[in-house]
DNA sequence: ATAATTGCAAAGTCTTTGCAGTTTG
DNA sequence: CAAACTGCAAAGACTTTGCAATTAT
């Protein structure tokens, strides 16, 4: 998805910092040794400025290919492996269905309605508590964007 | 995976016990409309009476098969999806490659690493305090059963 | 130049489904 | 007997991969 939004109507300081994000996520790739291509470029930005947190392979696809109706699906998932290495984005098995990419910069978890699909985001630091104990416990550290709780949302209850 | 163990050789309670939840399993699905088949008594028992807590529909094909060698994988899935609406076994996805299923009174969660793949169990309780701040604040009913967290176990930290 | 990336098509994994024949209640 | 279940084969959904051509550095 594409933030439809002229630059012009958006606030300038706003504009700006997206931008800075997105050429920071370039020059990741560039330090490791890749290149900044179309496809990428456009993945990327599709990934920033889009208004959706949760998004699929295909969801940037379709973003993408409305200003670049060549580039593969393919090339999707290798851009977003490519991301996930660097920690730009993580990937999140919400179930079954494809699995969904936000920026690994909105921590955020997922609470998942058996019933209805509605993915509710909560705020990272809603499990910090239980994260500590599970440390402290078997000494594993969780990832702070890879929790998925399955359950029943407020209305499917 | 079959306990090999003669039944002569464990204790006569433990056997009944596990025969009793196997067919009052069965039980469930006979009184859902369903019937009751060679291969779904295979399938269940199987359940019970395997060592480990976590299979795929492959691992108890696979364990069916070695009493049963035509029960078919699609008859395991079709049988692991009743199971699942009855509510005797949950289903979770723990990342890429296939589902792992347990018996739902079984009740813990699971640590996935995501470096070395291990699954780390944790008891149910250790996330009753997260649980009720998520009902609490958005009405959010966590299953008892199918919370996944991802993070890095204490070998690959 | 040369190593990385791309589009495409094909294959891979896991799971579901249609169907004709079999079995259960 | 009627309805449910089964094996099989085929299809489906999602993702990865091999390869020759293209492109970034």
């Amino acid at each position: 998805m594409i933030d439809p939004t002229p630059a012009h109507h958006r606030a300038p300081h706003v504009h700006d910092d997206v931008d800075q994000r997105i050429d920071a996520a370039l020059e990741l790739l560039r330090e490791d040794g890749g290149r900044v291509t179309t496809a990428r470029r456009a993945i990327v930005t599709s990934l920033y400025r889009g208004q959706d947190h949760h998004v699929t392979a295909e969801d940037v696809a379709a973003a993408v290919q409305a200003q670049h109706p060549d580039v593969h699906l393919s090339t999707v998932y290798r851009t977003l492996d490519a991301l996930e290495r660097l920690a730009v984005v993580a990937k999140v098995d919400l179930g079954p269905g494809p699995a969904v990419y936000h920026l690994v910069d909105h921590v955020h978890h997922h609470l998942v309605c058996d019933r209805c699909g509605t993915v509710i985001e909560v705020p990272g630091k809603v499990i910090e508590p239980l994260a500590a104990a599970l440390e402290a416990r078997v000494g594993f550290v969780a990832s702070p964007h890879r929790l998925t709780i399955s359950g029943l949302c407020r209305s499917c209850r």
